[in-house]
DNA sequence: GGCAGAATAGAACGACCGTTCGTTTAATGT
DNA sequence: ACATTAAACGAACGGTCGTTCTATTCTGCC
């Protein structure tokens, strides 16, 4: 039968699971390690057959970012949605953000993460792609720092800009610490450095800030 | 018999062009982007000349790579040595840290974080080599840290490792926000960042450790 | 000035790269 | 069951990669 899969014709099936093996390799080694030959192996393709899904090697890549971008979200956003707005809902955000590498089951690193080392310097299609997405991020998260406020858990003053800021440095001295060194209390400290944060931002008594945020950028 | 040949040799000299070059390249993307064919094209040198003065393209990469080193302990370690022990050092630690690169006029990042991001997931020697240099580098920041907790400025219990975590975080976003998102605002981020961990972490009041430090690991 | 040895050049190699093209197989709509 | 079209294949292309080998040029020492 076809229950939901209407139009979902033979070719889009294919397409993802070269996707799934594009994200995974990512994962693993970066975005310039997608090459054509080792991916049509990957899957038992040919390399004329898998070439013939995107028009191009850049296609590809700019596809296995989407992908990833979308795992992403979905992974940390989606949860933490869920979870009341505020001090919890960042928390949740903090929390969902160092582990779902582990949890998408990716067998390496951050691909999003990957790809920003990769092409910060890199004129062309992916820089601007990962750019793009790296400030919604930021975007989202300054969001989530600003419901903090407004309910009074943090300071009427907090700077979100620098909020997440350091948040993203916190994250990234995890992923590095765990992936290069090999240290299993990376989460630990990055969790402890969080707490940190929060608190060094924490409003002095429970007033919420009666003030609805006056310069919010 | 040479004996010991005191000057360079005009092979010295050439090798010396290269690892310019090679660093200067790898700033800009990373120690993959290391070809013969590229570098050699730079330096004037033919393929096989440049090659000849490697064994190996990974051997070039190594050597690259210990050259970055090199001038990151001369441009981050080796002033701040000059600088009074304790909190002042490490100001100057950091200070020097985020603006290393700009000062040694390497149009990229840097080339050591730029170089842990390529092979914390890649087996090899220049996944060895990177680790080992980043453990030492940890390592000389503890250090450095608890000269401060030593001198009182930071107070007894202050986690060191905790302490560096933090700071390599701090660094990992300044290069990330500057280079990806080329916001003119990170370095200031980074050091407001770096302030709030030292307020966060100074001793109460003007009183010295007076334990010499017992759980220093 | 001449000579040994270091330094560099040049051509060629096999491997892999992304891409193209014509053909063949498989899935789809009727 | 069959015609149509989507999907995958296989071979070939020009290019670059790291590397090897041989030949040439240059440097430093007597």
């Amino acid at each position: 039968m076809s229950p939901q899969v209407l139009k979902a014709r033979k070719g889009e099936e294919t397409r993802a699971q070269i996707l799934e093996a594009a994200v995974q390799q990512a994962s693993e080694a970066g975005f310039e390690s997608l090459t054509i030959g080792t991916l049509a192996e990957r899957t038992g393709l040919s390399k004329s057959g898998l070439f013939a899904h995107f028009g191009s090697r850049t296609d590809l890549q700019i596809a296995a970012l989407d992908e990833s971008s979308r795992r992403f979200t979905e992974a940390v956003f989606l949860p933490a949605l869920k979870v009341p707005r505020g001090l919890k809902r960042l928390r949740a955000l903090f929390g969902n953000w160092i582990v779902w590498p582990e949890r998408a089951k990716l067998r390496g690193s951050c691909p999003m993460q990957a790809a920003s080392a990769e092409y910060d310097d890199q004129p062309g299609p992916m820089r601007v792609a990962v750019a793009e997405r790296q400030r919604h991020l930021a975007r989202e998260l300054a969001k989530a720092v600003q419901l903090a406020v407004d309910s009074g858990e943090l300071r009427a003053g907090t700077d979100a800009g620098q909020f997440v800021f350091e948040m993203f440095g916190l994250v990234l001295a995890c992923y590095h610490t765990q992936r290069l060194l090999g240290d299993a209390g990376a989460r630990a400290r990055a969790l402890a450095g969080f707490e940190r944060l929060v608190d060094a931002n924490r409003a002095t008594a429970g007033k919420p800030a009666s003030r609805p945020a006056a310069a919010r950028r």
